[in-house]
RNA sequence: GACCCCAUCGUCUAGCCAGGUCCAGGACACCACCCUUUCAAGGUGGCGACGCGGGUUCAAAUCCCGCUGGGGUCACCA
């Protein structure tokens, strides 16, 4: 039987960064093993779901290239379904009318935690005659769960797992409104679409021995489990926004690469030796569950930072200067024409191994767009003394008399400047840079030199009154 | 609280299942040096961990028990 894995995201928000790790070990998981992956969208909780929520985890997953396999299945709409399947345990005596309040059961809560058990509903209704029925209350459907003996899963990433019945109580399969709940729809709907590997977060551990139950009151075959743990924050703690708990556009938003993004949540949590930058076709052929670890990683914006820069390194200039101008063009507040497009595909050799994210690259490619005379950095400005300055307007006579305006022409030029007026290099470059770059931190002058043309080191020369 | 899970450098991890080759390897971060007009990138080196306590064994990071610490779950949410 071929593998079926799939990713089934409640739409009460964006893919957060755990979704897309889960989302991104099940598709790698069906590739692996050229199976499907399939997405359903578990929208049940009807108050919470909300289409844009929908848009953004298809969007979310999109731009990660998750492709899934055929259609994206909307759980709701399978609710007379799943309904249809709770009916049936009704008539096989394996599940049971509840009239309890709300009221009720909270009491049982309270009872249940005073004395340390878990067991919170107490199967009240479980043998009563339906004839006891208070009259007007509308029942909710209960599942008749094992209450003797223990429930051993052979989870693929957790090992084996044992609970008592005992801990287990009879869950709600339909609300007394009729729809069904989210333990009844999953089970149902992962059988319907033939699911035979079943790949969750750690969360879901504790519900996948009342599913087991479930499929076996249905009389089908369990699939596979595999819970992967959860991603913490830097502390420890549950991941929370300011650690990085963001939707996957947010991660788009601050430029990193979705090659980049796979290849930090692949790592995360699973390894293949001692490999650290894996391509997609690489993970396709090594990823396996046995490889997952069992304890939750902390979510590490250095490391991702460092594989976004190798990334941003190893990408095409095409695809890079696609992704840089609509960012250039927000800074600059005007649009990146042919021109600058060209010379920002001159720049980008020497940008490239300096950003880390598309905003740093952006941020650092702005100058080369600027007309001058350009913003200093308060560094580069105390670079303009008056002395420097002196250095800077003989050069520029020097330089307007020069024609070869190739980077290694350049350099000996400047060097030769720099003997004639026995001042180190530095002593004439870094003002220069500061001039031309307006920072004291950019590419190599001679190839920021070359990349900006004859004209524009002039211009930008020429505008040394300007600066106070 | 009950139940379940987890535990190697600051972080991600290799090694553990089939004990010796591990005074524990790689990566990120950090530090130093090299390269160098700046900042990066790159190169070289450094710092840095088997949570604790008991066993088992000639031998334990690796197996067993306990403790401690961390996490997850306990809804007519998913």
């Amino acid at each position: 039987m071929s593998v079926v894995t799939r990713f089934a995201p409640s739409p009460t928000g964006y893919l957060h960064i755990g979704g897309a790790r889960t989302a991104l070990f099940n598709w790698l998981y069906a590739r692996h093993t050229g199976g499907r992956f399939a997405l359903r969208i578990e929208d049940t909780d009807r108050k919470r779901s909300t289409p844009e929520a929908i848009d953004a985890i298809l969007s979310g997953l999109r731009w990660l290239e998750l492709d899934w396999d055929g259609e994206v299945v909307h759980q709701f709409a399978r609710a007379e379904r799943h309904a249809e399947m709770a009916r049936r345990l009704l008539v096989e005596g394996k599940a049971y009318h509840c009239y309890c309040t709300p009221e009720e059961l909270e009491a049982m809560r309270q009872q249940a935690r005073a004395e340390g058990r878990r067991m919170l509903y107490d199967g009240r209704w479980r043998d009563r005659d339906p004839a006891e029925a208070p009259p007007g209350v509308e029942p909710v459907v209960r599942f008749k769960a094992p209450r003797s003996g223990e429930t051993r899963i052979g989870d693929l990433v957790q090992g084996p797992v044992t609970v008592a019945n005992d801990q287990m109580d009879d869950m709600v399969l339909l609300r007394a409104d009729g729809t069904p709940t989210y333990m009844l729809s999953v089970v149902v709907d992962d059988h319907d679409m033939d699911v035979t590997h079943v790949i969750r977060g750690d969360d879901h551990l504790t519900n996948a021995f009342r599913q087991y139950h479930l499929y076996d009151a249905l009389g089908w075959q369990a699939p596979a489990f595999a819970h992967i743990p959860l991603i913490h924050g830097p502390d420890g703690a549950k991941l929370s926004k300011r650690h990085g708990a963001l939707g996957v556009e947010a991660y788009r938003d601050m430029g990193y690469l979705p090659e980049a993004l796979r290849n930090y949540l692949l790592r995360l949590g699973w390894s293949h030796g001692d490999e650290e930058i894996i391509s997609t076709e690489q993970a396709i052929q090594w990823f396996d569950l046995d490889a997952v670890g069992k304890g939750a990683a902390r979510f590490d914006f250095d490391k991702l930072n460092s594989l976004n820069g190798h990334y941003i390194r190893t990408a095409a200039d095409e695809r890079l200067l696609d992704l840089l101008c609509p960012l250039l063009e927000a800074h600059l507040g005007k649009p990146v024409d042919d021109a600058g497009r060209r010379r920002l595909n001159a720049a980008l050799p020497g940008l490239k191994p300096r950003a880390e994210t598309l905003e740093a690259l952006a941020d650092n490619a702005a100058f080369y767009l600027r007309d001058p005379p350009l913003p200093l950095t308060d560094k580069a400005a105390k670079l303009l003394t008056p002395e420097s300055r002196e250095h800077l307007e003989r050069l520029r006579e020097t330089l307007s008399g020069q024609e070869d305006w190739s980077k290694a022409a350049l350099e000996m030029r400047l060097r030769e400047f720099a003997a004639a007026r026995e001042i180190k290099l530095g002593a004439v470059a870094q003002p220069l840079r500061a001039v031309l770059t307006g920072s004291t931190a950019s590419p190599g002058l001679f190839e920021v030199m070359a990349v900006l043309g004859r004209a524009e080191c002039l211009a930008r020369l020429a505008a040394l009154g300007a600066y106070s």
